[in-house]
DNA sequence: GATATTTATGCAAGCGCTTGCATTACGCCA
DNA sequence: TGGCGTAATGCAAGCGCTTGCATAAATATC
């Protein structure tokens, strides 16, 4: 037995083919008795009409995908991403597409997939976790050249053409360094996780810039790059400047708290705590961290609106929005405790 | 301009569109001169064939869809799942399928979300991750209703028509509760988060059979269960019937911890711990928890294994697979000071 | 009740690709 | 060089749907 297509149900019914693709597309009206006859035949039956011959057809798939540079490392530890997924999910369904999401684990997924993602018919448009770092540049560009709707989320290097939707890492990180400054601490510590990436270097520049406007010398070895694996020991380093403060990747607070824990450093009497990023994490930590938190909702619903947006007008100029971001004070910055 | 066709390249390189596909699809032999020609143009131009035209002639998308139905909540504090998707696109790449993935938040979503996802000519075959408890159910069922191709991850509950992947939780909770014991525990507490999951039935059937085959009484006080907020709460009415290990979902692993430094139950002198999963967190605590472990590359080719070959030769009768797991031993069972 | 107007329906073309079949070009041997 | 087998190529149909146009039916108008 074949699938089922219009032309059968067409025949079930007794009308032809039109008759049936317009009741299912809504546009007949809502008198006729033919249209009843389809309505029935198609809830009996259960009827899907062929996603390829649609999307050829219309020359749209009503698909958007979202595509995730992501080595098992990145993404385990980085649950932001997933819920940027979730609220692009969302705002897909709202506008009546369907998201698709794609894992690029490897470069030589990279090459494989990447040909397929941009071929006409397969996806309408593309948001892109994009440039965190100099790596994924490439893949910008080539996205960028197939001539498929895209935006970023994150700002890319060296690619003025694209569009985009990123957060104000650097004023954030500069409201963050002038709270604790407030709070009275002086020696505030960095941890980046690499300076290699748009957002560090940001950060980097919102902490120098808050230290300076208020007079507070900057010491060079209270500035740390970690990665995931030595963050330990970056911490227990950092520790021998005697900071009074850290400012740290969230992913890297549990190890962080270990240190302090061990060295028999209160949080945050002795030192406070602010993370970059708001993960779930940073609600669990003994004591629950204070944290930048990106207003994730509103990102996924422009990055699909962009994406809409340049899908109809076509990608000329490039839209550019930056988002702020806000400081959630918890226990870990000494805030609550004044 | 409008986007190029197989028909553009044809008249470009001066064939038929005939050979141009021939030519893509590398069922030409090598010593064709139009075959340079038609490679030259191709390379030039960067043609990439439209999908949809493609799928609905073959009759298949070359696309596996992965369903994760998942509230923002379960996802989150789950990277487990993040791990299999990683998983099966490498194992989708390499059998030249590409695998896309696809959120289901809310059952609205559902409702607007699974009829699309079965038409013909979207995806060629469905991986679902299934039952985590009987919310989930209706969905499978409905799946299965599709005719779909389909495997779930997860034995599913209530329906003996599809097949699965899933992993012995029974017997790796029985080997954890008897490892506990060798080493001298006999108030081993046990927190799950739901009881409607057929993983934590399968874990508790596990642990009380432990219990018994080694004669040590069942306290059905030392049984617990707990969601992701009130970990903190249930754990400390736990510590009233004094256990000397307790079983717990790893994720709760930092709320459990905490309640232990505050009464200065030591880990693992005076507590043991033993994690369900194996996430990344685990590494992170301190003491770094000995949790049970998914052989989660195993589980995700076979997966893949078992769909494609549902897609092949027809969905009767179910496949089944059962992966034992393994209790990777890390400090907060005390293992490591015998 | 006859005509004009609106609305529902059917016909057929066509979206961009693949592929069976018929045809042509090629290389080989005598 | 002619005849043969093989490989390369082109033609045209068709995958399952939508939609412009023409026609038929239903409704409105006088």
């Amino acid at each position: 037995m074949h699938d089922l297509t219009l032309e059968d149900i067409a025949r079930m019914a007794g009308v032809s083919p039109s008759t049936v693709s317009r009741v299912l597309n809504n546009l007949v009206g809502t008198r006729s008795k033919a249209r009843e006859r389809v309505l029935k035949v198609l809830a009996e039956t259960g009827f899907q009409p062929n996603a390829a011959a649609r999307s050829l057809v219309l020359q749209r798939s009503q698909v958007i995908g979202l595509l995730i540079p992501a080595p098992a490392s990145t993404i385990l530890h980085n649950p932001a991403v997933l819920q940027l997924a979730e609220v692009i999910t969302q705002a897909c369904h709202e506008r009546n597409y369907l998201l698709s999401l794609f894992l690029l684990g490897s470069d030589t997924d990279e090459q494989q997939i990447l040909p397929k993602m941009t071929r006409k018919g397969f996806v309408d448009g593309l948001i892109v976790r994009g440039a965190d770092d100099r790596a994924n540049d490439p893949l910008l560009h080539r996205l960028s050249e197939s001539g498929m709707p895209l935006v970023s989320f994150g700002r890319p290097i060296d690619l003025d053409t694209i569009s985009y939707v990123a957060t104000d890492n650097a004023t954030a990180a500069y409201n963050a360094t002038a709270h604790l400054l407030t709070l009275g601490r002086r020696r505030i510590a960095l941890m980046v996780g690499s300076l290699e990436t748009y957002a560090s270097q940001e950060r980097l520049a919102g902490y120098r810039k808050a230290l300076m406007d208020r007079g507070v010398p900057i010491a060079e070895q209270l500035i740390a790059v970690a990665g995931m694996s030595d963050a330990y020991g970056t911490t227990r380093r950092l520790l021998q400047h005697a900071p009074d403060a850290i400012f740290l990747p969230t992913r890297m607070a549990l190890d962080v708290l270990r240190v302090l824990r061990e060295t028999n450093l209160h949080v945050p009497d002795k030192i406070a705590l602010i993370g970059f990023e708001d993960l779930p994490l940073a609600l669990q930590t003994d004591p629950p961290l204070t944290a930048i938190s990106q207003p994730m909702e509103a990102i996924g619903r422009h990055l699909v609106g962009m994406l809409l947006d340049i899908m109809e007008n076509g990608a000329a100029p490039p839209r550019r929005l930056l988002f702020p971001q806000e400081l959630l004070i918890r226990q870990s910055c000494g805030a609550m405790y004044m």
